[in-house]
RNA sequence: GCGCCCGUAGCUCAGUCGGAUAGAGCAUCGGCCUUCUAAGCCGAGGGUCGCAGGUUCGAAUCCUGCCGGGCGCACCA
């Protein structure tokens, strides 16, 4: 099973190859830039002609000319400079819908060359409390994921949260003068962010807290028995609270996902005597580093990775060696994706370089950082509190629940009290979401209450509430007896919206292809304007004509279940009301 | 100093890798609810795509140089 735009490809690519016999001269078959220029429209046409020194026009025309017979295709023309406009058979769509509406499990095509990829996403850092800024890698991460999974690949979650290392010594330590002082541990817990502060404060003001804190990560790291209680309370405590994250995000990570740093604590030595060995390593001011080529520091001087510090201490580039060693060894991924901050993109470059030169992932082997921008503030810089503070993430999503609930109230919606904090809940959280998805992921965005909490335009509250518009439409209609199954596509609204229902699998292949989560709000946001217009303009319920009311009815099913998919793919529960 | 990213309508952003007349939403103005949920639909105004060159049939997109902004660059992650 292909998508239209791939048949279309194939079918011109091959007309193509034949005419110029040039193999490599794709078509370039993409969905029409105007209504008047057909469905789709091949631009590959001009470019060759340059390379074949002839007229565009011409060739195209012989191109056309010599497309074989194919039942999804009614016409193709000639247009403009070289263009080669094609316009869909009706006939064709029909029948796909018909099927799709049957079997609407085959929404998404499946991709021909599955592999094994590895997501790493989410990764927060265990000492503190999730805030916005862990909010894109881990909606990002998790909508890639789905995505991937739906295309067909088989995926492979990773949780790396950051479980060790300094910082643990330093809550270690303030916890133990807590504890001494009589306070209650569970308490201090409460609020992480809080506990975490304090510690902080006092690492950076008093000398011989610092020292005892550093005391501590030593005794952690030689497995002493009380430290890693402590610490594993930590940890419990911290995670207990992503999950309760993950589960008002409706992110799907779970412990089996969990891969922390930690884990690959014994892996840290034997990854710095691997590198030894391939005689990458050099010490440089007592450290041990790994000088790639093509990267410089300040100076202009070659930029070292350091896997080992002076103190024998591992750093970040370590773990990530290790963890890029288990993923293509132990997890045979043929590509890890890594959804992290774009600020980190140098670290990336180096890893990866390393990974190569050392041979821990194999050339068949992707390695691709998926970079994301920051989230500023009204002000140009990154999002913080009217205080200065950083905004925890529970916060946030609670703010957008109330704002959500405020705005059911006053939209007078039908629902009762009880449904409507139920509906709240969802929306709130689906437009924080989908917010943040719909944006090209690699540029900083700028986040405001008002824009980010706006229910208007291209949100998740309109693409929730067309479906819920659908949905109410369905719960009332009675397939008529004696109808037939057939699809009608008369008005224009109801071919457009035809059309963009069966492109949804080329959005999905092109977020699975591409990492970017916008090109899936896009098409979703263009799939409910077009069903907006349709429904504006093609009476369902009050039709009489039997056969127009059911076919209308099949393209508003399936319209839902399109948006269903669509949004579940993006991480967002749809809603029967609002 | 070097490197990466960015500059598109008053504001917030798209623009899937060079395609035909650059698109949305918000805001502004004007229409459409006794009729399937008006969180909607239709329409209007609003652009020298930072600036200047170049490449070519064609550039917001590629190249060069400027201007302006962000980020990163040795023992944190």
């Amino acid at each position: 099973m292909l998508t239209i735009r791939q048949t279309l490809e194939n079918l011109l690519s091959s007309v193509i190859a034949d005419i110029s016999g040039i193999a490599d001269s794709p078509a370039l078959v993409i969905p029409s830039s105007r209504q008047e220029f057909g469905d789709y429209q091949a631009n590959g046409v001009m470019s060759l002609a340059k390379r074949m020194a002839c007229k565009p026009r011409d060739l195209a025309q012989r191109i056309v000319s010599a497309i074989p017979a194919h039942p999804l295709l009614a016409k193709a023309e000639v247009a403009g400079p070289g263009f080669i406009n094609l316009f869909l058979a009706e006939a064709e769509l029909c029948d796909r819908l018909l099927a799709l509406s049957e079997k609407p499990e085959n929404l998404v095509v499946r991709t021909t060359t599955p592999k094994r990829i590895v997501v790493d996403y989410s990764s927060p850092n265990l000492a503190k409390e999730m805030h916005v800024g862990h909010l894109r890698g881990t909606i990002i991460g998790d909508c890639l994921a789905r995505v991937l999974e739906a295309s067909g690949h088989s995926v492979i979650r990773q949780n790396h949260v950051g479980d060790w290392g300094t910082q643990f010594g330093m809550l270690i330590a303030h916890m133990e003068s807590l504890q001494q002082e009589g306070a209650d541990p569970g308490a201090s817990l409460s609020d992480l962010e809080l506990f975490y502060r304090q510690a902080k404060q006092r690492f950076d003001l008093d000398q011989d807290f610092a020292t005892t804190a550093r005391q501590y990560v030593v005794k952690l790291q030689q497995g002493d028995k009380r430290c890693l209680e402590i610490w594993q309370h930590f940890i419990n405590e911290s995670l207990h609270h992503c999950e309760e994250i993950y589960k008002l995000l409706n992110v799907n990570l779970q412990r089996k996902d969990l891969r922390p740093e930690s884990f690959y604590n014994d892996e840290l030595p034997k990854v710095v005597a691997l590198l030894a060995e391939k005689n990458l390593l050099q010490e440089s001011e007592g450290a041990k580093c790994v000088f790639a080529e093509g990267f410089t520091g300040k100076d202009g001087s070659p930029l070292p990775t350091i896997v080992q510090k002076q103190d024998g201490g591992y750093l970040y580039a370590t773990t990530d060696l290790a963890a890029v060693a288990f993923r293509c060894t132990q997890l045979s991924a043929e590509r890890i994706l890594y959804v992290v901050d774009a600020r980190q993109s140098l670290h990336f470059q180096q890893l990866f370089a390393i990974a190569r030169m050392a041979q821990l992932a194999g050339p068949e082997c992707s390695l691709e950082h998926i970079a994301y921008g920051t989230m500023m503030g009204a002000d140009g810089r990154p999002f913080k509190t009217r205080s200065g503070d950083t905004v925890k993430l529970k916060e946030l999503l609670e703010e957008s629940i109330r704002r959500a609930h405020a705005l059911l109230t006053e939209k007078n919606s039908v629902l009762d009290e009880a449904s409507r904090a139920v509906v709240a809940e969802k929306v709130g959280i689906a437009a924080v979401k989908y917010s943040d998805l719909a944006k090209n992921r690699t540029s900083d965005y700028v986040f405001d209450w008002n824009s980010m909490l706006s229910f208007e335009g291209n949100t998740a509250p309109y693409m929730l509430y067309a479906y819920a518009r659908i949905r109410s439409i369905l719960r009332k209609a009675r397939v008529q007896a004696g109808a037939s199954d057939a699809i009608l596509l008369q008005a224009q609204e109801e071919r457009q919206l035809a059309v963009k229902l069966l492109q949804f699998s080329e959005a999905v292949h092109a977020v699975a292809t591409e990492c970017y989560p916008n090109y899936l709000c896009q098409y979703l946001y263009e799939l409910a304007g077009l069903f907006m217009r349709f429904y504006e303009n093609c009476p369902i319920l009050k039709t009489e004509d039997k056969q127009i009311r059911n076919s209308r009815l099949k393209l508003a099913d399936l319209t839902a279940k399109t948006l269903q998919q669509g949004l579940d793919l993006l991480g967002i529960e749809t809603l029967e009301q609002m």
